[in-house]
DNA sequence: TTATAATAAGACTTTTTTATCTTAAAATAA
DNA sequence: TTATTTTAAGATAAAAAAGTCTTATTATAA
């Protein structure tokens, strides 16, 4: 409804390696973890890494971890990373003319809508949602 | 986004109608209007006719026109229609098991967010659509 | 050094979504 | 009736998204 699958997938994948530790994971053990498909998360994780998410090692002991702490690394910066830098910023209904003056019928509310979902994506940090999770 | 193209082409050409007026509208003619492929829009135009959206006639004069006054058709009725009745009923995540007494991290947040959003859908109407794009 | 264990990159395949085509059915009007 | 105009339905095709495979590269440890 909102992410695409990879976005989906990269989400989990870093919420895990919040709450498992700082040391490197293999994307084997990761995709095991989440029930998801290896190679195609082992690309998510690679695209994570261009995008300074997360830090890789090769060879023996190798894999994947967080390139900064949980705390600093918001759902916004994940979804975007995966999804381009326009994430959410296309009119609803498709029409590429529209924009604050020229709206279509449905822009004023979603903007409003809009507006505060990116504040909590923006706001909301791995280690936040893990934290909520526990309760 | 959030809507598939078929929810978008639904929404816009019933937005249209609602515009136009209560006499029949060809297929053609409102995919013209709408820039959109008109033999997709055709099938989309169907499949709101059996859920009761649009009423449609054949022959000379025909075409399709709204079943009841577009201040009764709310946003959420054409989205449902389209997308199946459980569009939004889905975890954020992807996780099939994610639920109230059993949420994922994101579950909360995004529950608080969509009953919002889903107010805003069921509320607003074609006809109150329309009457707040004119402003 | 060499063997092994991992990620990297790009080509390829499958599935799903979006879109098209063809033929039938129904309604109207001459 | 018959011709014409329209929607209906189902099969097909194209494009996009999701997922896989193969080969290369890099790092570690014996």
């Amino acid at each position: 409804m909102l992410f695409s699958q990879p976005s989906k997938y990269a989400l989990r994948a870093l919420l895990h390696l919040a709450q498992k530790g700082p040391e490197p994971h293999l994307s084997r053990e990761i995709a095991r973890a989440l029930d998801v498909p290896e190679p195609f998360l082992a690309k998510i994780l690679q695209n994570l890494v261009r995008h300074k998410l997360l830090q890789s090692f090769k060879g023996r002991g190798g894999g994947f971890k967080l390139a900064k702490p949980a705390k600093r690394i918001s759902l916004l910066a994940v979804v975007q990373a995966v999804e381009g830098p326009d994430f959410g910023h296309n009119c609803l209904l498709g029409l590429p003319e529209c924009s604050e003056t020229n709206p279509c019928p449905l822009h004023d509310h979603w903007s409003t809508h809009k507006a505060r979902l990116f504040d909590m994506l923006e706001n909301q940090t791995l280690a936040q949602a893990l934290r909520h999770e526990k309760k």
